[in-house]
RNA sequence: GCGGGAUUAGCUCAGUCGGUUAGAGCGCCAGGAUGUGGCCCUGGAGGUCAUGGGUUCGAUCCCCAUAUCUCGCCCCA
């Protein structure tokens, strides 16, 4: 094939019937956001750069090596969206939507594309989707729970158990100073054992090296200054108290003191699921507490809670839980054409019946009838119609059910009725 | 950004120790059944063997580069 225009690198089409689950997983996240109470907040792909910068953090990869930058017409400096929060809590101070009236907001969004440059893996790429929520205005652990609770909703509601809820807290802004204070002294004390990777990131995010894979690090880590110790009374109650509600509403988790985020803006609860039926890119959903993002971008002190789901991750899981088979939609009706004469009565019929909420298809390329009956059977639709010259001629049409087999002629005027009755 | 593996039909993959017409299964189309699906049988279409260079009498095969995918690292959903 003669070829050269491709989807850009880490893009992908979504074709049928990958298609069929994106749209079962979107309805799921829906019927969820229903039952919760959330309502779907869009924001624009883009944004000002600056928003970012402020809100992810300026240190982070994210922002300085992977957002698309680029500079519009009228010379403001733009960035596609790397994540939602930022955008989310943008638009709620823009918008005001915590105010005293309504002293808290809670949002959904669905499949909504991010991108960042990153080397694409699989469940990795470079234009990537989300679902998650952002819950503003609440500083209780009944929030922090609900947020849990939300996501793990999702996953059940689509049938699946194969993941693993982390759970940890990083304290409020000072706490974790004076952690991070301390964690860098006692690395570099360490220094010579660590691995190149940790000691560059000793420099940009000392936190993450927490979370490194590479054995020269971990007795280290084992080691190290524990954020539960540099807890205050108010965190260290607040934590408390969001492992007994879990606890109680039956949820569990295990404490992992090494879970930091990514992100500058998390304090307090931090939390991740992972699934055994990924490969190293095994997050499929990771969120937390911002409790100053709100303040800090301009707004009124407003606590808020959220998390962010990967669309792409959570496709590839579920494909391997059903096996690769994915539900076509099938039509209910099935118009074979036996004769050219028929077409106009054919195409009224399915405008009929398709106005009285039947899916309908017939064939569109002229074919046989026994090509015709073959799309029809593969198709798995429930009824075929059809229509050659007895019947024209008869003000007829023969009706098959497609499970039985069994066909009869009956006046036009009565299928409608007929299949209503089916 | 770093290091490994891969790329042959619509899909999943064989294959050629470098030799002239590149194969299978599934799928697709047609016929057997001149107006009837699934099962079966027969036939058919469909490949510049990822792209561009190089070595060679000759390259899908060997070498180099590029692209894309993939595994791990980095990072993260």
């Amino acid at each position: 094939m003669v070829m050269d225009l491709k989807a850009p690198r880490g893009t992908k089409d979504i074709l049928p019937p990958e298609s069929h689950l994106w749209k079962e997983i979107e309805r799921t996240v829906d019927e969820v956001g229903l039952l919760f109470g959330y309502e779907e907040i869009r924001t624009p792909m883009f944004e000002q750069v600056s928003l970012f910068k402020r809100s992810v953090g300026e240190e982070t990869d994210i922002v300085s090596k992977e957002m698309y930058l680029f500079t519009d017409k009228g010379g403001e400096e733009m960035a596609l969206r790397p994540e939602l929060t930022a955008s989310v809590v943008r638009a709620a101070i823009e918008h005001n939507l915590v105010t005293k009236q309504a002293s808290s907001s809670r949002l959904y969004y669905n499949s909504a594309p991010m991108f960042r440059y990153e080397r694409p893996q699989m469940g990795r790429q470079r234009q990537f989707h989300q679902f998650g929520i952002e819950l503003l205005g609440s500083l209780s652990p009944l929030a922090d729970l609900q947020v849990i609770e939300f996501a793990l909703a999702v996953y059940q509601k689509l049938g699946f158990a194969n993941f693993h809820l982390k759970l940890n807290t990083l304290g409020n802004q000072s706490s974790r100073e004076k952690w991070r204070e301390e964690l860098v002294k006692y690395l570099r004390s360490n220094l010579d054992a660590l691995s190149e990777d940790s000691k560059r990131r000793l420099e940009t995010n000392p936190l993450r090296i927490l979370d490194s894979k590479n054995p020269c690090d971990t007795t280290i880590i084992g080691g190290a200054p524990n954020i539960i110790d540099y807890l205050d009374e108010a965190d260290a109650s607040h934590f408390d108290e969001v492992k007994s509600l879990l606890t109680s509403a039956q949820i569990s988790y295990s404490l992992e003191p090494h879970l930091v985020r990514g992100l500058d803006y998390y304090n307090r609860t931090v939390f991740e699921l992972t699934s055994t039926d990924l490969g190293s890119q095994d997050a499929l959903c990771g969120g937390g507490r911002y409790d100053t993002l709100i303040e800090k971008l301009g707004g009124p002190p407003t606590p808020a809670v959220g998390f962010a789901a990967g669309v792409e991750r959570l496709v590839l899981v579920l494909m391997k839980l059903r096996s690769g088979e994915i539900p076509k939609s099938k039509s209910d009706v099935y118009i074979v054409i036996a004769d050219k004469a028929g077409r106009e009565v054919g195409i009224s019929i399915a405008s009929d019946l398709r106005k009285a909420g039947f899916s309908v298809i017939y064939d569109l390329l002229d074919r046989s009838v026994k090509a015709q009956m073959r799309e029809a059977g593969k198709s798995g639709t429930r009824f075929v119609l059809l229509l050659g010259s007895d019947e024209l001629a008869a003000a007829e049409i023969t009706l098959k059910r497609m499970n039985t087999g069994a066909q009869e002629r009956i006046p036009r005027g009565n299928l409608l009725g007929l299949l209503q009755n089916s």
